[in-house]
DNA sequence: GTGAAAGCGCTAACAA
DNA sequence: TTGTTAGCGCTTTCAC
């Protein structure tokens, strides 16, 4: 059984206050008292019970966190890099998954709720005017991370839109004919969708701007097609090149076409996007874009707990800034 | 501000206790009063305060975690099997890392201790008697995930010593005439080990007992060395292949030996460990270990649930079975 | 069927 | 410098 301020009260003739003065050394206390008090803690292995404090205190010291699933390796480093923060400023976290499953979504936060949580980091499993509602209304600081921002809840994430547009624009000066945005999961609601919607739409205005052809490989079988293409593009005496919304999705196609000696950077143009450490096995380096995951955790957490501390009263869009990462790809 | 029963209570002009009742129809309660508590509970949106009833019932309904970090795909797909099945049985996980750092993990615990955790999975910082007498005399059920098994602590994951020794044999039936075990991290205790080491063991002794020769490829700069190896190996008109403790070291070594015009399967045999599905990007498909981290998410959690909860009241270690992955690079 | 009272472990206001 | 009291929101026991 662990060991209480009563039992140290009791056992060092002291009240409970006074125990409590002691462990805190706040308020007057007599230097004897104070370290007696201490050392029959220590010995007791005394621990605080964090949840009648947070009873009491109306404060959990919690953090829930509400993202889609962890399969992902952008929100495993993104918890990665909150933890630590979380922890040295004495917040645990209470991690849920909702699969971006809008019921599941409410009934998480509900069930957050109830466990008192001081604030939420969120990856909304929706962005509609209804979800910024709900969200809004929740007695404790809300923040999106990663995708797109929600409504005017603080945000801390890249700039997806800004950030496509770069890389449609570093493809277009590499003066390809044909540009293609390659998410294979386009259709599927299932997927985390807002990030790649966002990158969509700045690799479509750069792309529309310029005048070239563009299109969106957006079904399953995005390898066959990317070299369909690529095929079709050299037969014509076109360039053609790819944006994919994902690193991965970009090795497969640089491995399918290098295996038909298609090299990327040469026969086609390839850009990735999350600069995903396993990309070094890749035996041309892939153009990609960095999105500093770690930058984007701490941030976000920082940015949160100072919202639940009031150190700042409103919450505000922080775009962590990404970096074209140089490639031979294109 | 959210409401409590005291506040249907009042509205309902009936006592707390009449309220418990009505929520969780326990007792005898008329059906009339019954209905009134609980559209007025619905109206107000009661949530009950999680905290205050662990407080009462000695029960958090929530699981520690304790892992060195969520870099690790590994991890990141066992928490991500854990929360659905922990959120199903009503628990929340508090994760937390402590980056192979022992002091930090004891720190972590002290922490999670102060929440009242119910359980705790850990994936200790270190092998260690003492560890084991640490966990073991926590007043919750602890139970190790992935790696190795700790004392007679409960366990779930893969007997990696005999995946090991299962792979090693793989290669001899492959007639290789040297074996390579390879973990670049092999002299950094800041890396995650116990797992690695009981496959090193038994590749060791697999490879020992064929009476081929066996080395381990075991610090940074592993690829030039295996190119190294490959090609004398050549000259030497031997045959050599290499276990990788990892996917992607494999991978790196396929890839950089492919662009000497080294095939994997062919000019030397490789295989790897953990069938990352990253690995569908590679020329040649992997020869591998398939862990089922599901599996062990899932089973973990209810292992430990159900130890919680006294279902049983032994904890047992649970080896998942592991399988190889036939691929082309052996 | 319903309610009163006690108590989980802690902190905070007020006394002494 | 120290202690008493009340109360956070809930559950539980016992009495009516």
């Amino acid at each position: 059984m662990a060991a209480t301020t009563k039992d140290i009260a009791r056992i060092c003739n002291v009240s409970r206050t006074t125990v409590t003065r002691a462990l805190y050394n706040q308020g007057r206390i007599s230097e004897k008292t104070r370290q007696e008090v201490l050392r029959v803690a220590r010995e007791l292995g005394y621990q605080p019970d964090l949840l009648a404090r947070s009873l009491v205190k109306g404060k959990s010291m919690t953090v829930g966190i509400a993202l889609c699933d962890l399969k992902n390796m952008f929100f495993s480093n993104v918890i990665d890099a909150m933890e630590p923060v979380a922890r040295e400023r004495g917040y645990v976290l209470n991690i849920t998954l909702h699969d971006n499953d809008k019921e599941l979504e409410r009934e998480i936060i509900k069930h957050l709720l109830g466990y008192k949580i001081d604030g939420m980091v969120i990856h909304p499993s929706v962005c509609s005017e209804e979800e910024y509602e709900f969200l809004k209304n929740l007695d404790f600081p809300v923040l999106v991370v990663g995708g797109a921002p929600l409504g005017d809840l603080p945000f801390v994430g890249n700039d997806e839109y800004e950030a496509a547009k770069r890389a449609t624009e570093q493809m277009i000066r590499r003066e390809y004919d044909i540009l293609y945005f390659v998410f294979p999961d386009f259709d599927d609601p299932k997927k985390e969708f807002a990030g790649h919607q966002e990158r969509y739409r700045g690799f479509a205005e750069v792309a529309k701007a310029s005048g070239k052809r563009y299109e969106v490989l957006g079904n399953g079988n995005y390898i066959e097609k990317a070299l369909g293409v690529i095929r079709e593009a050299e037969q014509d005496g076109k360039r053609v090149a790819f944006l994919c919304s994902g690193d991965f999705y970009a090795a497969r196609i640089m491995m399918a076409a290098y295996q038909e000696h298609l090299t990327a950077g040469i026969d086609y143009g390839l850009m990735g996007f999350d600069n995903d450490e396993l990309m070094k096995i890749l035996p041309v380096r892939l153009w990609t874009v960095e999105n500093h995951k770690e930058e984007i955790g701490k941030r976000a957490i920082s940015e949160l707990i100072d919202l639940i501390e009031r150190k700042k009263d409103r919450g505000e869009k922080v775009n962590i800034p990404f970096e074209l990462v140089r490639g031979n790809s294109l």
